[in-house]
DNA sequence: TTGAAAGCGTTACCAG
DNA sequence: CTGGTAACGCTTTCAA
């Protein structure tokens, strides 16, 4: 007898079994209402695993009126290693609670265009990373049946919870280091790379913030991540005064550190130089890069904030701030 | 009138134009094989903007017999902007076939459960990354409906499409690339990290089998990602006798590379250093890394390749070997 | 040109 | 304890 690959159904287990669907469903689910016989049990499990049965997500949320499904838009651009860990460790304990999650690639649609999108697949849940998201995506997501909308990022949005990363409080770290240390002209690298801008514009205003009311000024030093343009800004080097650099974070200001020494300039003497995200190549550079350590909330608490959402979605839009920044002083300022 | 917040159905949508669901659908879905008056579209479009109405996608694939989702489970691991450039550009170039591309993160699923979880979601076709689906995996997949699995990795999965990416090569690279440099008693690096090995082993054996019949020897040099651990590995430098090392990757020949210059190792001189993966950080090393270039196939022909696959699920799986490497010889070797 | 109805795979209710 | 049945939202014949 050939086996015709169509796809099972719970229907096919059934008559395999020998007993109705929702037998069939009372068992696969452990339905706690109903008691099936252990010898039915048996001949029900047995049936499913000969036919491979794989019960069919979309038709299961039709029914039931809500998903397990949990979006979490991709960021476009690798986040290093830190956030990548912490979305790891957000799915793993998403997955413990019995939810299913999934990123969804949000390159080349934009605003609410994206929500629409991510609506078609009627999650329960949607995390939002970054600032890309306006009131009208999240009213849109929540018209679809999302029971919570949480961004992660700068801001906060109408509607929705936040998880509140204020990177301002990186740049106040470091510019307040800085100032410790003595320095007062002081230059912040700004990305040219725009996709960045949402974390390199607070990083630069709280460096700002940090250094108001004191007699230490703040230069903006754009910057694209190639050897060319670090060495040409290197170059303006001694006719601009600046005493220190915050860099954005440890790639740039590795980059700029190289260049900063092949024209001489002798750091921290010259210039200290402070990056960000505490990576471990900083530590091999020599002066050993000084860099702030950017802490970020456990993904078990934020799948407990989730998963809390879900279950009672009426409550208020809860607002967290989550970021911790700290400076760690090495050798480079 | 106060407005439910009930997700609105496309029943809700005619009601509001005035028309049946299947008017709705037709006009939604642009089916050229019904014509609808212009005044009619206009009320159902109208209609459908103001209640915000967005397809359930879990419902439309449930009675089309298949949805356009591509799953691609999402390595537990970050690979480096390399692999990011090469999914995101796979992702925008499915979008334009106008699929749904999602990551599904397989954090604590192994083996042919996680392939059940993504059988779940009645995916269209399967991107797996990796090494880590066995023939049985894709059974359930197909079996559920999956017209394409894709393999990205070291070797190919019976029944499955393969992109092989094959390790070796680069491994192949460095070693040739040492040995006419000269060397010959040459260190491969091992992360310790067991993430990595289906990674590391093939390199290992690419540079084995550069150098088989020739009077070089290989050395294989377990490393942590520590500071410690390869301050250890560097301090047994000089008994080692090494001339060469093969560092896996350019995070791990920076690290390595620090540690020997620490212990007072002439780089290239006393030792040679190959890293991979071309990273901008290794440019700025004094001297700077040579390194294995790689690379990825585009984005565009994977994409065309799941199409096609799709499009004819009985064809013969396609096997392609799509991994480029090619050393850049910079000053470290 | 539009409408009625069937059916995709599930599960929950209600009879037996 | 088990089985029939209806309903979830959508598309697609078929009939008007």
């Amino acid at each position: 007898m050939v086996q015709i690959p169509n796809t099972p159904t719970s229907a096919d287990v059934a008559r395999l079994a020998g007993v109705s669907r929702a037998t069939v469903s009372y068992v696969l689910n452990n339905t706690s209402a109903v008691r099936i016989s252990e010898p039915t049990r048996r001949r029900v499990h047995e049936a499913a695993r000969e036919l491979g049965y794989v019960p069919h997500a979309g038709a299961r949320s039709l029914r039931a009126g809500h998903s397990r499904l949990v979006l979490m838009p991709a960021p476009a651009i690798p986040m290093g290693p830190l956030y990548n860990r912490f979305i790891n460790e957000l799915q793993w304990a998403l997955g413990r609670l019995d939810y299913t999650v999934v990123q969804y690639g949000s390159v080349g649609l934009r605003g609410d265009e994206a929500a629409r999108a991510w609506a078609e697949l009627r999650p329960v849940a949607v995390l939002v990373p970054g600032a890309e998201m306006g009131p009208g995506g999240v009213q849109v997501l929540k018209r679809s049946g999302a029971r919570a909308v949480v961004t992660l990022g700068p801001g906060r949005v109408e509607g929705a919870h936040a998880l509140l990363m204020d990177h301002a409080a990186v740049g106040h770290c470091a510019g307040a280091h800085l100032y410790e240390r003595g320095r007062r002209r002081i230059g912040v690298v700004l990305p040219e790379e725009t996709a960045l801008e949402a974390y390199s514009r607070p990083r630069l205003a709280g460096v700002r913030q940090a250094l108001r009311g004191t007699d230490a000024t703040v230069t903006e030093l754009p910057l694209a991540y190639t050897e060319e343009a670090a060495a040409r800004l290197a170059a303006r080097w001694r006719e601009s005064g600046l005493d220190a650099v915050f860099a954005y974070n440890d790639e740039y200001a590795m980059l700029l550190m190289r260049a900063l020494q092949d024209e001489g300039a002798r750091v921290p003497r010259d210039v200290a130089l402070v990056g960000a995200d505490d990576l471990m190549l900083g530590r091999l550079l020599r002066p050993r890069l000084s860099t702030v350590h950017i802490e970020l909330p456990s993904g078990r608490d934020l799948a407990e904030l989730v998963d809390r959402a879900v279950r009672d979605p009426g409550g208020e839009p809860e607002v967290r701030k989550v970021l911790g920044a700290s400076v760690v002083p090495r050798e480079s300022s």
